[in-house]
DNA sequence: TGCCCGATTAACT
DNA sequence: GTTAATCGGGCAA
């Protein structure tokens, strides 16, 4: 397990430093989780986002200080994670969109109601089921803090880069990172 | 108030 | 490859 924790100054960076320099850090919820192997990054200038439309009750968090976590509804169903980043007021996050399950597995695969290991985190909603994720226990909490512990990476992995999904505004801007190979990809990279 | 649609997933054919 | 499930945000009326 690595040691060095990631504190508030690592995310109050450029979305676009901090996505890639994701790929291969640990998350771990009160303890569940594992390696980040897929992410996406999000910046206000540009319509996929949510903060684009400026600041609402739903986005108010990315709009407040980076290192912190920004938790929404997607499609009516499912809870999706985001890390704040930016200086303060930029409104950028990055959504945390696969992970390689490596601590609490018992713990994943009960809320998912699965046994292979393969599709416990491979997906934005599936990361949140697996690691218990709702807006009202983690929107806003700090990332450096309880329940929360983000774990800097000790080797630089290869990183593949290509268009985000599931999106039809800017679909062509390259904001997608994943780590190179993985077999817990979302979506394999072209 | 009503309507449209989405940073998705799982279960189909 | 196709589609239902499901609901709140954002915007028009």
């Amino acid at each position: 397990m690595p040691k060095t924790l990631l504190r508030r100054r690592f995310f109050d960076r450029s979305v676009h430093d901090v996505a890639p320099e994701l790929i291969g850090a640990t998350l771990l919820i009160n303890g569940v989780g594992g390696r980040i192997v897929e992410v996406e990054a999000y910046h206000h200038t540009e319509p996929a986002a949510h903060s684009f439309v400026g600041p609402t009750a739903r986005n108010a968090v990315m709009f407040g200080p980076p290192g912190h976590a920004y938790v929404y509804r997607s499609y009516g169903i499912h809870w999706c994670l985001n890390f704040v980043c930016e200086p303060n007021g930029s409104a950028g996050a990055v959504l945390i969109r696969a992970i390689e399950p490596l601590e609490g597995l018992a713990a994943m695969r009960r809320r998912r109601g699965l046994a292979d290991e393969r599709l416990l985190c491979s997906g934005p909603g599936r990361v949140g089921q697996a690691l218990a994720v709702t807006r009202d226990k983690l929107n806003g909490l700090a990332l450096d803090e309880a329940p929360f512990a983000v774990y800097a990476r000790e080797e630089t992995p290869e990183i593949a880069t290509g268009v985000r999904i599931g999106i039809t505004k800017a679909a062509d801007l390259p904001w997608r990172y994943g780590l190179k190979g993985s077999r817990f990809l979302s979506k394999p990279f072209k």
